[in-house]
RNA sequence: UGGGCCGUCGCCAAGCGGUAAGGCAACAGGUUUUGAUCCUGUCAUGCGGAGGUUCGAAUCCUCCCGGCCCAGCCA
């Protein structure tokens, strides 16, 4: 960002790490990882444990993995894993070389498992799955042991060896670690370790596995296996913990990361869990992936967000236990104090009405030469037309209004942004009674300097009618008009507090001629409008998409009028 | 008494026994050719509640209240 990013954030994690460092555990080294499943998009909930893990490593002269937690190929897929690195990268990070894969551990995991069985400390159980939840109890009973729970050492390597033979069928049976049917923690009563999955591919080992390994399992070995320190996670997983624990105690890898749990982000006005992102997706709902209104990364790159303002939204958000909910102010706060200082302004006119200047010479052009940053003089100058007919905003003019509105009013004077005090002398209408142009006057010796002997305090945009160049602006809003729209309550689902006017589109805008040689991903301030960026999904019209509003103290004073 | 986790301003969030940081929002002013930006000021005798320990408690203890998570051959 080009105001300075924060840096440094104290909280839990980072105290535990000091310690860490403190004792020399770890030989002072600190390693994380980022260990994504290829099942979806990111999302700026991903963005959080991205700028944590990577952060942390940065700061601590560690390292952070980027590994693929790859380990159920039905829902997986490599345009995924395409997606998430291209999202990482985006963002401003890099592994480096250490691009990592569940799956090409599957051999070590394999070996691991055998070393549990042949302690006694993991079976092939042949109950099915509606069997096995019935074995495992309710979160007030005990379970009750599997009847395969005493299989010989033996007998368990044989039928290991089968299902990763290929030789058993789906679902017939799973391997389990030995721990306590009886356990309050339900991740301790033998859970499952191995599942088979025959003729499914896999996006990185083909058909060569009919077995795959669970998280549980995976996690940690995958993460003692790459050296990591920490092993940062969200708060659900913290009863796996003993189990995380469980499994890096009984193999003989000597490596014992430790894991450390901290809450999810919630954004108001939007979800973030995959299934309802993919949910929207599958359905049609948002046109893909990179939907602007999504709180996905490649959603809101699309919509003009840039790298650093998400960094900095995740630091200024911080790390704790504590269930949160965020506003979405807090994530507009920080794109519009990126782009207040990156964007350069342009003038465009979202909704126009046509005024016609009637003191000023026709087929006359004067190039206006205007400051491409108010505040900042290495934005240079660019050239603005100005012409004897040019449009303003419908918003912008009242046939009759108090002095509170400082707009154009008929008979009152306003001042064209960078250019003239114009007054408006007539109004104009439809056989309606729609208002069509406006015929204005202007005063020749106010460019650039006051009036004489009376203040003009309204500066609206304008741009020419003869030079202005047609686009297509979107507008993007929340995509829910809940804020926690997945709540669950009141029997309403998320779906249905879509709001639909998340996005309005608007054809027939007019802009400065100079944003016609604008570049796909570009941004801009139009002024007294907002940011807006080039759609980079449309590169031969001209599209912008709204990122964000300019905070707006007009719209509170109206309704108090 | 299944287990785990969490309650500090409207929203995030520091604080770790020495007398409540910061950000967002809000409110009140000032500057301004963007109702933007910028600047100034206001905003928790109070830390879920009640007791207790202490010279001193958001920080320690006890009890209570509220919220979140867990019964996938998902992660």
């Amino acid at each position: 960002m080009s105001t300075e990013e924060s840096t440094k954030p104290a909280n839990f994690i980072r105290h535990i790490i000091d310690a860490d460092l403190a004792a020399n555990k770890n030989k002072g080294k600190v390693a994380t990882r980022f260990p994504p499943e290829p099942n979806g998009y990111l999302h700026i909930g991903h963005a959080k444990s991205i700028v944590l893990n990577f952060g942390i490593a940065e700061d601590y002269n560690g390292t952070c993995n980027l590994r693929f937690d790859d380990t159920n190929p039905e829902k997986e897929d490599v345009d995924f894993v395409n997606s998430i690195q291209e999202d990482v990268k985006w963002l401003g990070f890099d592994w480096q070389d250490r691009l990592y894969y569940s799956s090409s551990y599957f051999d070590q995991l394999a070996g691991y498992a055998i070393e549990l069985i042949q302690a006694g400390k993991a079976y092939v159980c042949d109950l099915n799955a509606e069997e096995t939840r019935e074995y495992r109890g309710s979160l007030k009973e005990a379970g009750k042991d599997s009847p395969y729970r005493g299989r010989s050492v033996e007998e368990n390597l044989e039928l290991f060896g089968r299902m990763k033979k290929g030789e058993l069928e789906d679902g017939s049976c799973v391997l389990r670690a030995k721990i306590d049917m009886a356990s309050p923690n339900m991740n301790m009563r033998d859970p499952t370790l191995y599942r088979i999955r025959q003729g499914v591919v896999h996006h990185q080992t083909g058909d060569a596995w009919s077995i795959y390994p669970m998280y549980d399992f995976t996690h940690p070995v995958s993460d003692a296996i790459e050296g990591i320190t920490h092993s940062l996670c969200t708060l659900e997983f913290a009863d796996h913990r003993p189990l995380y624990d469980w499994v890096l105690d009984n193999i003989s890898l000597r490596c014992h990361p430790q894991q450390i749990e901290f809450s999810r982000l919630n954004l108001q006005y939007t979800v973030m869990s995959k299934r309802k992102l993919t949910q929207l997706v599958d359905e049609k709902l948002v046109s893909g992936w990179d939907d602007p209104r999504l709180p996905t990364i490649a959603g809101l790159r699309r919509r003009g967000f840039t790298p650093a303002s998400i960094r900095e939204f995740c630091i200024r958000i911080g790390i704790s236990k504590v269930e949160n909910s965020v506003e979405m102010g807090m994530l507009e706060a920080t794109i519009r104090d990126d782009l207040n200082a990156s964007a350069p302004r342009r003038l465009a006119v979202m909704n126009p009405l046509k005024v016609v200047i009637e003191n000023y010479p026709e087929n006359k052009t004067e190039e206006l030469s205007v400051p491409n940053h108010p505040q900042n003089e290495d934005f240079g100058k660019r050239i603005v037309p100005f012409s004897r007919e040019v449009y303003i905003d419908k918003e912008d003019f009242r046939e009759s209004a108090n002095n509170k509105f400082k707009r154009l009013v008929l008979d009152k004077e306003v001042r064209l942004r960078s250019g003239y005090v114009i007054r408006c002398d007539r109004v104009i209408k439809d056989e309606q009674g729609e208002i069509i142009e406006l015929r204005c006057s202007y005063d020749p010796d106010t460019l650039g300097k006051n009036p004489e002997g009376r203040k003009v305090k309204g500066v609206i945009h304008w741009v020419s009618a003869t030079h202005a160049v047609q686009a297509e602006v979107r507008l993007y809003d929340r995509l829910f008009n809940h804020p926690t729209p997945d709540d669950g309550k009141d029997g309403v689902g998320f779906k249905e507090r879509m709001n639909p006017e998340s996005l309005v589109v608007l054809k027939q805008c007019v802009l400065e001629p100079s944003l016609a040689d604008s570049e796909p991903g570009e941004r801009f301030q139009f002024e007294r409008e907002g940011y807006f960026c080039r759609d980079a999904g449309s590169s031969d019209e001209l599209v912008f998409n709204r990122t964000v509003t300019l905070r707006d103290s007009w719209i509170k004073e109206e309704k108090k009028l």
